[in-house]
DNA sequence: CAATATTGTTAGGGTTGCCTAACAAAAGCA
DNA sequence: TGCTTTTGTTAGGCAACCCTAACAATATTG
């Protein structure tokens, strides 16, 4: 199957994290989220649907299908991977750990993002280092 | 000025270095740089024309302008700052480094770009760090 | 249960960025 | 200098996303 856009990833990761938390999937959420029209949220979803991702039709509850599940449980996993190494790693503010995330996540390879997970483990065994990192950007920004 | 698009920085940086290392700069090249075709150069300059970052007519010679000049530098320091992030501290390597960066230096926020900059100064004064994590890579990777 | 508000869909458009094919200009060379 | 190749432009199209406005379905609530 052919990769997706970021843009229908985005809607599909929205879907995804609505069911996990037991929230209604309502298209005028995830407009809202998303900063579009409810039209454009119906698009996606025609999209979304017709590749086999979620199950919907005209006036239907929204569902996610198996594949739909790992296609989404894959995009997620980048997420948080970026958004933890932003905070964690480099002490972004969460907001801004996650806005990137959310752009970063669309476009990176496997293989960049495998070393930040692995720098991020590496950073939690070794906590000093996000604390001298922390210094020394505190530092650097009061110049 | 508004923002220009990641597409048009594409054009826009690579203009720049080649004018930077006095190389030609022809439509013919940057189509091949970019794997686009040589009429989406001509679309592309000619919109970089309009917002005034380039110098450039029909059949006519590119050049760059102060604004462009100034644009380009913003967008290439950008793409160094990570490309040399992603080789440098997480060891990718440098195509690997190249290619995230290309695509990356398009959405990164200025506030995360410059902790990843001071990261990466952090490291350099700090070189055991990038060592021990090639080390802590190397054995997660066999596993 | 109607009347109203909200939600979802459709139709019709716009923008950006890309393409191919045909043609025009310029460069290279015999 | 003419012929050929390369380079650049134009015209016309396509796909992905997004929009607004009007309409249809569903919820809410007096």
């Amino acid at each position: 199957m052919e990769k997706l856009s970021a843009s229908l990833e985005d809607y599909l990761e929205i879907i995804y994290n609505k069911i996990e938390s037991n929230e209604a999937v309502r298209a005028v959420d995830i407009a809202r989220e998303l900063n579009v029209s409810r039209a454009s949220v119906t698009e996606a979803l025609n999209k979304l649907s017709a590749k086999g991702l979620i199950n919907y039709g005209r006036y239907q509850t929204i569902t996610i299908t198996d594949m739909g599940i790992n296609v989404a449980k894959e995009v997620a996993g980048r997420h948080s991977s970026l958004s933890s190494f932003f905070s964690d790693v480099l002490g972004a503010d969460s907001c801004e750990a996650e806005e990137n995330a959310c752009r970063i996540e669309h476009i990176i390879s496997a293989e960049l993002l495998e070393r930040i997970e692995l720098f991020g483990e590496f950073t939690r065994k070794n906590p000093h280092l996000s604390e001298e990192f922390e210094q020394f950007y505190k530092e650097c920004v009061k110049k």
